[in-house]
RNA sequence: GCCCCCGUGGCGGAAUUGGUAGACGCGCUCGACUCAAAAUCGAGUUCCGCAAGGAGUGCCGGUUCGACUCCGGCCGGGGGCACCA
């Protein structure tokens, strides 16, 4: 009788074996075709959890699989290492951020290496480490240098709780993303870069990503947010403080003659000119900046404007001239910050006029017996004709916008333009733990790079986290240095970079990784771009356009030609659990909950528990499960092959006790078939079959499942995949003893392999084979096999299900149909009577319409 | 408010181009082995019905010989954006 699978001792053993061999070592030389297989790095916090058992393991079957099928493949690991949470640590127990990282760097390196992922760990790295960001430091110059990036005083969202500036990105309903502080708006001389330069080609570029869930090229779309509109000129009835007029950006040129208002945003110039004369204005100005930025309070703001008393001229209507007020809901940093007002056709305009007793002229009508409709509550945003519209009239709304771009651009007084949504990207952060911004700031010369000779700027070691805010601002051993321009005194830049930055090329630096620069061009350009990577979609929108920004912004500079830096893009699901509300009211982690008597109750004292809605896994919670105790329990194999079954990969995935024992019985069975046919040996069936295969079937099985699994993996459909050698199981427990048989039990270790890597090696070496089961090659379908000699036709009376018969592949429709005909059920339904009409499907299905 | 996605057994989910709905797993039921339990193995498991048969992929309607799949309209759930002119 054979043994269990004893997986603490083969997941010891298997991993020390590849360890030593150097298995999964990436090599440029081998002369195979490349892979390179890419899961987001984990910012080291502290432990594993579920989601990144999760995401690695769903990598790891893939680079194992391609490994298998003659790939040579890149597959890296490294850390996410620098941000907040060290700093936090170090606040609140007192411990330097890196002492932190470090350590967690180190617990989490040995939990991932004890679920066996096929790494090359030779290209591990951490961006916290000079080694790595120092090289990040002379890209930032690089970039300095091309002129995409600026320094720029701006008004920034600061967090008042982390004490930094946050990109628009990470201001959530107009909190911080990390503190949940209402974030303020402070003028700041921050440090950008150019990506507004690139929103053309990273909007144009996201056509080309066919191997990207089209939700996050929405996502992108949506982000970058391009408009199409006319950019034209109000001018001034009568000049005013030197302005004679200014722009404002519309997207419905087609309405210029329903504008009854214009308005400025409260921080446009000419606003906050006039305003040093007019304190009532100067007031209503204040009052605006109050305003709470969350949604809700946007949700439910009131427009509000204020009248200056001035008239702009109406381009088109000679003679006419239209009010123009500062008003609340015109934004300065989109478009020109001001606006023509069009009552009948924005709903914003029209809540403005009906307050301030302004006109809502209809000039697009739906229908011509809708022409003279008045606007009533609702301005009307749908398609038409235009009327009350001078030359404009019946044009549809499409033809005027081009008509009345054209006559502006010929009367030039504006033109038709592009404008984005998307701002440039602020990378300054008022925190010690990131890469340090490589400039030095001089009274005589401005803002100086740090010459590279003198990269990397390396952190200062001896810090102080008593007092909020940036530890560096107060280190003057560190900031005071001199200027590598005029050698006079100069000051460091303080401010470090968004930890997005380091995560924007990691991947660049995971391909190649010479001493002395970032990269090696050549190198870098054979494996990238990334032919998969996989992550969680909360990258969707920041990581993955900082990303391709980076990369399109490397290779414009003639550092790398590479367009996209991911070809394929998978969005994995999260874990969840269930939730336990306890009988005071608060969560409960699972281990404090058991089943009694068919009911939850607490562990302690036995009062009943409540199940709460299964949700992500998370501290608050407490319905986290931690893998490492797990993976002690089952080994590595049952936890990964879970990890893969049942949901598909992009669903959220529940951990359920029942599930990860499912896995532990699919292991044992897997071995059990394995280790039963190594017992038996070939001679088991000598004699007890005849001719080549002995089993037909199970070989049909087999290479089904062959092409089954391949497909699957490839497609990343790994609950499809777990389903096929399920299947493959039984049809081989059901099979007596033949070489068929021993051939799909080799057959199946080898594709169950990169699912199941340590009972994969195990069983492999049980079977007595050569070498490394992950070396060895993935097993090939025969296409031969695949097509079925017999077919199951479905036999239908008016659609509906009647019979089934088994025909040859390819028979006749003739003889489809009289099998059909002569079925019994088809006999009594149709009662004697002749069908109207026969369909037959070959293969497939015949049905009789009677 | 705008944009997008998803609704299939008790549960997770399968189902080329429209062609046998419910693969596979979990759970459950019955049985075998066992003094007993665990483990394992076998049979069954969409619903109604003893059965014959009927109904059935969120709801209503349409296209079709045939619809989970395509079209229109609702209802429900989830995600993204946030006064973007």
């Amino acid at each position: 009788m054979a043994e269990r699978f004893n997986p603490l001792e083969a997941d010891a053993h298997w991993q020390k074996v590849w360890e030593e061999r150097g298995t999964f070592h990436a090599s440029d030389g081998s002369g195979r075709p490349f892979s390179y297989v890419l899961e987001m790095f984990p910012y080291p916090s502290g432990r594993i959890h579920m989601g990144h058992v999760r995401n690695y393991t769903m990598g790891d079957v893939l680079a194992r699989t391609r490994r298998m099928k003659g790939f040579e493949v890149l597959h890296p690991m490294g850390w996410d290492a620098f941000g907040m949470p060290a700093e936090n640590a170090a606040m609140e127990k007192k411990v330097h951020p890196g002492d932190w990282t470090w350590s967690n760097i180190d617990t989490m390196r040995a939990q991932l290496k004890r679920l066996g992922f096929a790494l090359d760990w030779s290209r591990e790295l951490a961006t916290c480490d000079p080694s790595y960001y120092g090289h990040e430091q002379a890209l930032f110059l690089d970039l300095f240098e091309a002129g995409l990036v600026y320094r720029k005083a701006s008004e920034v969202n600061w967090d008042p709780v982390d004490m930094t500036v946050l990109a628009n990105e990470q201001v959530i309903d107009g909190r911080g993303w990390r503190s949940g502080a209402l974030v303020e708006r402070r003028k700041l001389s921050q440090w950008f870069l150019k990506i507004t330069d690139f929103a053309e080609e990273l909007l144009d570029g996201l056509a080309a990503l066919d191997q990207w869930p089209d939700k996050v090229r929405l996502m992108q779309e949506n982000w970058i947010g391009r408009s199409r509109g006319l950019r034209f000129r109000f001018d001034l009835e009568s000049p005013i403080l030197g302005f004679a007029g200014f722009e404002v950006f519309t997207t419905r040129p087609d309405t210029i003659f329903g504008a009854s208002f214009a308005a400025l945003s409260p921080d446009h110039p000419i606003a906050l000119a006039l305003a040093e004369h007019d304190p009532a204005l100067a007031a209503f100005i204040a009052e605006c900046k109050q305003g709470g930025t969350n949604a809700a309070e946007l949700e439910t703001a009131e427009k509000k404007g204020f009248d200056t008393g001035l008239k702009v001229r109406h381009p088109l209507d000679a003679g006419a001239t239209l009010p123009l007020y500062v008003a609340n809901f015109v934004l300065m940093d989109y478009g020109t910050g001001a606006i023509m007002g069009v009552p009948g056709h924005d709903q914003r305009d029209l809540d403005f006029a009906r307050k301030y007793g302004l006109t809502a002229t209809r000039v697009v009508a739906p229908s011509p017996e809708e022409a003279a409709e008045p606007i009533g509550d609702e301005a009307y945003t749908g398609p038409g004709r235009l009327v009350n519209s001078d030359f404009l009239d019946g044009l549809t709304a499409e033809e005027a916008i081009r008509a009345v771009i054209a006559r502006a651009e010929a009367e030039s007084w504006g033109q038709g333009t592009i404008v984005w949504r998307l701002r440039d990207w602020g990378v300054s952060r008022q925190r010690y733990w990131g890469t340090p911004i490589p400039i030095v700031h001089c009274e005589a010369c401005g803002a100086v790079p740090v010459p590279r000779d003198r990269l990397p700027v390396v952190l200062p070691e001896d810090v102080s986290f008593e007092m909020p805010g940036n530890p560096l601002d107060r280190h003057p051993t560190w900031t005071d240095v001199d200027c590598p321009g005029c050698g006079g005194p100069g000051r460091r830049e303080t401010d470090t970079l968004d930890t997005f930055v380091d995560s924007s090329w990691y991947f660049i630096r995971f391909a190649s990784q010479p001493k002395d620069r970032p990269f090696d061009r050549a190198e870098a350009e054979r494996w990238l771009p990334v032919d998969q990577y996989i992550g969680g979609v909360e990258h969707a929108i920041l990581h993955l356009l900082y990303a391709r920004f980076w990369t399109r912004a490397l290779r414009r500079i003639g550092r790398l030609d590479i367009e996209e830096p991911f070809k394929g893009l998978f969005t994995q699901g999260m874990v969840t659990h269930e939730t336990y509300c306890g009988p005071d009211g608060g969560w409960l982690s699972p281990d404090e909950v058991e089943r009694r008597g068919g009911r939850l109750v607490t562990v302690e004292s036995g009062e009943p528990v409540e199940t709460g809605r299964t949700e992500k896994m998370s501290k608050s919670k407490r319905n986290t499960v931690d893998p490492e105790p797990i993976v002690d329990q089952y080994g590595a194999d049952a936890v990964r092959w879970f990890m893969l079954s049942d949901s598909p990969p992009d669903r959220d995935l529940e951990w359920s006790e029942a599930g990860i024992q499912g896995s532990w019985r699919f292991v044992q069975r897997v071995w059990r078939l394995a280790s039963e046919e190594a017992e038996r040996g070939p001679s088991s069936w000598l004699g007890a079959e005849s001719g080549s295969g002995g089993d037909a079937g199970l070989t049909r099985k087999l290479h089904r499942t062959i092409a089954a699994v391949g497909a699957n993996i490839e497609s990343l459909a790994f609950n499809k995949a777990v389903a096929n050698l399920y299947e493959l199981a039984t049809a081989i427990e059901k099979a007596p003893p033949s070489p068929a048989r021993s051939e799909a039990v080799e057959a199946m270790v080898r594709l169950v392999a990169p699912m199941a890597p340590h009972l994969a090696e195990q069983a492999w070496s049980a079977l007595g084979k050569e070498g490394l089961v992950a070396d060895a090659a993935w097993p090939e379908a025969d296409p031969a096999l695949l097509v079925e000699d017999e077919v199951t036709i479905a036999v239908q009376v008016n659609g509906k299900l009647r019979d089934t018969l088994n025909a040859p592949k390819g028979a006749s429709r003739e003889d489809l149909e009289a099998l059909a005909l002569a079925s019994d059920n088809v006999v009594r339904i149709l009662a004697g009577k002749p069908p109207k009409k026969v369909i037959v499907v070959p293969d497939r299905l015949v049905n009789l319409v009677a």
